[in-house]
DNA sequence: ATTATAATTTAGCCAAGGCTTATTTTATAC
DNA sequence: GTATAAAATAAGCCTTGGCTAAATTATAAT
């Protein structure tokens, strides 16, 4: 795949890690499989290779924890889609859709892009 | 992969066949591959499934024609192009990273937000 | 027309991300 | 404390999209 592609399944994962934890204290292999539509041994798959490449840390059997790596690229992903999906709202586009479109988006998105929604969204506050 | 990244390599083949033909007068392999930045043998691989599910045809050794299917995918898929990139622009993001975003971008975006885009780029015209 | 170059294809490799089926481990309920 | 259910892992398969190296076919040049 090209460029971005490469790591937007590593951001959606450890992206949802986070989320997990916050949520439920714990991360565990059934819950991220289920949230990203997958199969358990898939989900199983793609965290090994997060494991491999120094995002997240788990035992056989156990829940998943973020590495420093992980987490704070959990955080930057999820600040990035948050822009995304407040700018679409601001533009008019509708909670579900934004959600959606968002989710998407958020991989292709540059700085000077984001930096452009940033503004908007400043001014549909400041209205 | 999930939804809409099934179609996206699809469609950027697709658009880029029939930009090649409008620019030279047939689209042929080693120009497909020159521009996606693949090799010419992964360009083949890929073409191979394009022809296979509809979208073009082609004789060994000779250029690359759309069919119904794919000049109607290629259609589709330029104007949501072309209306993410007009949006950027629109929106202040310069033409380089427009150029970038929009490429990613247009994947992911729903006939509603597009439906957004098409209105803020109505409106930056008749400021 | 023959040769050289360019384009395409073939073959064979790899990683990622998807699946199902079966097994093992852990947790739960009785 | 043992049986059962749930979760995780293992094994094995598939498709897509990437590569290189080698062979083939077309095209261009002399």
């Amino acid at each position: 795949m090209r460029e971005a592609h490469k790591t937007e399944a590593t951001e959606d994962y450890v992206e949802l890690i986070d989320d997990l934890i916050s949520a439920n204290g714990e991360a565990r292999l059934v819950d991220v499989a289920n949230r990203m539509g997958v199969s358990q041994p898939t989900a199983g798959k793609t965290l090994a290779r997060l494991q491999r490449d120094g995002y997240i840390n788990s035992e056989p059997y156990r829940s998943i924890f973020l590495t420093r790596l992980g987490k704070d690229l959990a955080d930057a992903s999820r600040l990035r889609h948050e822009i995304v999906f407040e700018f679409l709202q601001a533009i008019g586009v509708g909670k579900e859709a934004a959600k959606r479109d968002s989710e998407g988006m958020e991989h292709h998105v540059s700085e000077e892009t984001l930096k452009a929604f940033k503004k908007i969204i400043r001014q549909s506050k400041n209205k």
